[in-house]
DNA sequence: AATTTTCCTGCAACCGATTGCACTAGCTTC
DNA sequence: GAAGCTAGTGCAATCGGTTGCAGGAAAATT
């Protein structure tokens, strides 16, 4: 590998003057850097990382912060699609993606404490927005950068983040709804601590409020607890005349579809669904479902865009909203 | 943060019987290394990942590369569950985790070369295993080590690898058929170029024959392609006498599930399915698959603490299998 | 032509580790 | 007691970059 030497010496000036051709610094005249660059194109040049990490105080590499271990997020391939929208620009952009997951908060904690103080990481995303976390208070008190996918709990204003307009998002499904003549509508819901599927029920109510229609909201545990689908069956039978179901996630759509099919004690009922996120589970079902598409690649991407662009020292923050998307399939019907 | 040369002074030797004690190198006396280790207890010494990196001109990261995009791919939980465990061995190892991902094979190829050579990182973990794989011969073109999960196509004996013993979790799947009283078994794949699905067959099939059986196969297309419910239908009407689909990813039984249940082309037709992989797909059916469980995240995590020993010199490789488990849940019927 | 100003470039130190080699004790041995 | 060993430690160079500061050359001013 040709180092930086190899390159002054065959542009004819010294290492610093190379070093600071390579960084466009003004103090050199373009003949001086004409006579680099083409030098490094030549020998193949490309910078060590350690050896610039070292020197700067600073990697290159932008840390992915994925949340606490749970037995449903390393389910959902929405986390596995936003890497690769992050992996991508990255990758655009010369830098390096690095991993930091754990099965504690403790864990958590400790990793990204390594990552920032012997990897010299300053630079994180935070593929999750939940309320009051210790995560990010470790990051500040770290001196650390981060952008947040997900709208921030706090400091909503200091925080550069990328996100759907789920208040919009959750509108909008109502509102196809709506259109499609239904009248009573359920919010299904998993978790209201987390600002997405908080977010979604606020755009939900809005719309129901506008037209004058009832609320209704159901908080479906996650698969791993038992008696959820008792739990869907008495809503059910408890609520008669919901006609439709708008779900925080695919998957719990898909439960309710799988009971809607399947149990005797709802026999001949039907309802409308439409679900978050466009995953596989939606495409699976049957009648697949109709679905928001959120872009999850795409919030990766900008996410790791505006990641690497962040400097030690500026204090503004980007904001970045990325549209939604109805998919359209088969389990709305008009009434 | 304290440095090496902290530690030095605080323990009254020089920076590099400081290093020498840290490496427990047997040149220096116990009762030096003990001042030494005392001095980083107290000054809470962490060394500096990209200096040590620099002067061993090796990355005490490990790269992680997944396959080249691909919609089932990203769709697919398992790669976020063994991401999960080689993350909590790295941790346990005080190693990074780098990310390598490319929506084409010349963009990870190109994502691996500056790993290596920019990033001197030269241990990495393959997720996956598939023929001819031009990214193994990079990975050795460029002299760095790597362990696959899956098992290898080529240097079988040289390449370290952790697996599931797929020709075993093909048999025990087809015997829990046949056991359940199944003799028209057929076994539905994806793709056969791929190691996994290829061994899984095989299994299928020695139990098949043993038995005496006929050996049925299918290949249903992967999602994104249209046209695949038409071929199941297809598929069902053409062979009325199956009772029973082995299909190679859960996915696909939940795909053939829901053609039994909705189309009217195949009313009344019963099947028993057993699956792989146990994801959320399984639960999530109605009723629920019983599936060949493998244990991602064991994979992982073993597969890292081997990339973590890996040494530059040694040319042995550790191979180990992890074993399976049917989850029994209600889609097998006896007859 | 001499002096000042402006620009550009190089020297050398530094980032935080590792390691070959030389050196100094303290021991043994004759 | 001098010579020869061995074992333990430190010096200084090195890894490959970056950057403050000094200094030299060219351009501008008088």
């Amino acid at each position: 590998m040709a180092t930086i030497k190899d390159v002054a010496k065959l542009a004819k000036v010294s290492p610093s003057t190379a070093s600071r051709a390579m960084h466009d610094n003004p103090a050199i005249t373009q003949k001086t850097k004409a006579r680099v660059w083409k030098a490094m194109q030549t020998l193949h040049y490309a910078p060590d990382f350690n050896a610039q990490s070292l020197a700067n105080k600073r990697s290159n590499a932008i840390g992915v912060i994925l949340p606490v271990d749970h037995h449903e997020i390393f389910t959902n391939p929405f986390f596995l699609k936003v890497l690769r929208g992050i992996s991508e620009a990255c990758y655009q952009a010369q830098a390096m993606v690095n991993l930091a997951t754990g099965s504690s908060q403790a864990e958590l904690l400790n990793s990204i404490d390594i990552m920032v103080t012997q990897g010299m990481i300053r630079r994180f995303i935070v593929l999750y927005s939940e309320k009051d976390d210790p995560i990010l208070t470790k990051l500040r008190q770290l001196d650390a950068q981060y952008v947040m996918i997900g709208k921030p709990y706090q400091l909503v204003n200091e925080t550069p983040y990328v996100d759907n307009d789920n208040i919009l998002a959750g509108s909008d499904a109502a509102q196809f709804l709506v259109d499609h003549g239904h009248k009573n509508i359920c919010f299904v819901y998993n978790d209201l601590k987390k600002m997405v599927q908080n977010d979604r029920m606020l755009g939900y109510q809005r719309v129901m409020m506008d037209n004058q229609l009832l609320i209704n909201s159901f908080e479906l545990p996650a698969q791993e607890y038992p008696g959820g689908r008792q739990l869907v069956i008495q809503y059910l039978t408890q609520h008669p005349e919901i006609t439709a179901f708008i779900t925080v996630d695919d998957m719990l759509g898909l439960r309710i579809q799988q009971v809607l099919k399947s149990s005797t004690m709802v026999a001949d009922r039907e309802a409308s669904i439409i679900g978050f996120n466009n995953s596989v589970f939606s495409e699976a079902a049957h009648p697949a479902l109709t679905s928001v598409e959120i872009f999850p690649r795409r919030l990766g991407h900008e996410a790791a865009k505006i990641a690497v662009g962040l400097q030690s020292d500026d204090h503004l923050s980007t904001k970045l909203i990325v549209p939604h998307q109805i998919i359209e399939r088969h389990s709305v019907a008009t009434v």
